[in-house]
DNA sequence: TTTTAATTGTGAAAATGATAACAATGTGAA
DNA sequence: TTCACATTGTTATCATTTTCACAATTAAAA
């Protein structure tokens, strides 16, 4: 399989959202313009990211739910689900925890590292904690893949590199510090403060 | 001033985030290269973003730091700062709050809303939590301007409304359900749980 | 049955964003 | 002083993403 642009992506994570939601209300098909209108997006956006994953739907029926739900499963998810693991138990560390997990069915945390020894070898959120000089046994026996950064700044850049030799395929980082991570390595930069001083930014402008 | 492009000012954030930590460092000057490298990125946008803002450099010595930094000050920020609001003060919504408070001079949280009788009308983190049914008046009383969504799905086309009504221009949307916003809105869908999917999507690929 | 109209699928154009390439320039070395 | 070269500023090119425009098709209405 081709590899989607990364924009597609995004969307095809929240069509499923959305058409989760359609068929548990009963509903059976949907025309490209009715998926658009839930996502705030145009109708076009829709039908060409439908194109690029290769389904077609039935003119003047639209969309088949069912079908479209599982092929993007198909291309989203792997048969065995994903395994992540969150590196920082702080305040945000662990709201991200509590919030995430249960939410996606192929896509779950594992494990969680601290340095503090009053959150290590205890379990949060139905997650076990393990001290950061663990890091790289843990990932291995657990075959964790992809992980989400949230310690304080200073200590991102060696804990990179632990997570990169330990097999680490794609980084969800939180930190405020742009990571450099090798080449094979997918990330993804995180960052609230920037967010938000750019929305800051556009009130301004208007 | 003309608007600048997206990407240009999430960058402008970043460099004003760095330029910070060289000068306490004792720095003055800097070249395109160097700051280009403290954000993994190349020089050239370094330079290209810069002649946006319509700074100059100089040949071989590079760009002065302190200038820099006060220019992209006076793009980014409003001389008295912004303020904003937090909806939803669950477990995320209380993170964030103590997360970012402090970390930008001009841009802060100043309110806190919730639903929940046991965290209205106290203070969390030094910010006031109202009633969410207190939302218009406080809102235009304190004149913010900046909101950010932390309410579960359900509850947040109502909030909008209320919102886009109280003089809200900017909405940070945690929430994972698309929003629909007037067009004098500016929206920054910050889904974190997409973020993780698609990451998860290009692990899978590579 | 024929017509109408709604909807899909897609090539082409436009917009946005990143990179390459290089002329201009002035600093420091010789 | 002259020369070499590091660095900026910018134009042109390339890549990605979105939008436009419209032919093709077929379900439903007449």
């Amino acid at each position: 399989m081709i590899t989607l642009p990364e924009k597609t992506v995004e969307r095809l994570c929240k069509y499923r959202r959305v058409l989760y939601n359609t068929i548990s209300a009963g509903k059976q098909h949907i025309f490209s313009h009715e998926l658009a209108n839930l996502l705030q997006i145009t109708p076009v956006q829709v039908r060409r990211d439908i194109m690029l994953i290769g389904y077609s739907g039935t003119l003047r029926k639209g969309y088949d739910i069912k079908d479209l739900i599982s092929l993007i499963g198909n291309i989203l998810d792997t048969p065995e689900g994903q395994k992540a693991a969150i590196i920082g138990l702080g305040n945000l560390g662990s709201s991200i925890l509590t919030y995430f997990n249960g939410k996606r069915a192929k896509l779950s945390i594992i494990a969680a590292f601290d340095i503090d020894p009053q959150k290590t070898n205890r379990v949060f959120g139905g997650v076990q904690c393990y001290p950061v000089d663990r890091l790289e046994e843990v990932i291995k026996a657990q075959g964790i893949r992809l992980a989400i950064l949230t310690v304080p700044a200073n200590q991102s850049p060696d804990i990179v590199e632990v997570l990169a030799m330990s097999g680490v395929k794609g980084i969800m980082n939180f930190t405020p510090k742009a990571l450099h991570v090798p080449d094979n390595i997918y990330l993804e930069e995180y960052d609230m403060v920037t967010s938000m001083e750019k929305v800051a930014y556009f009130i301004k402008q208007n």
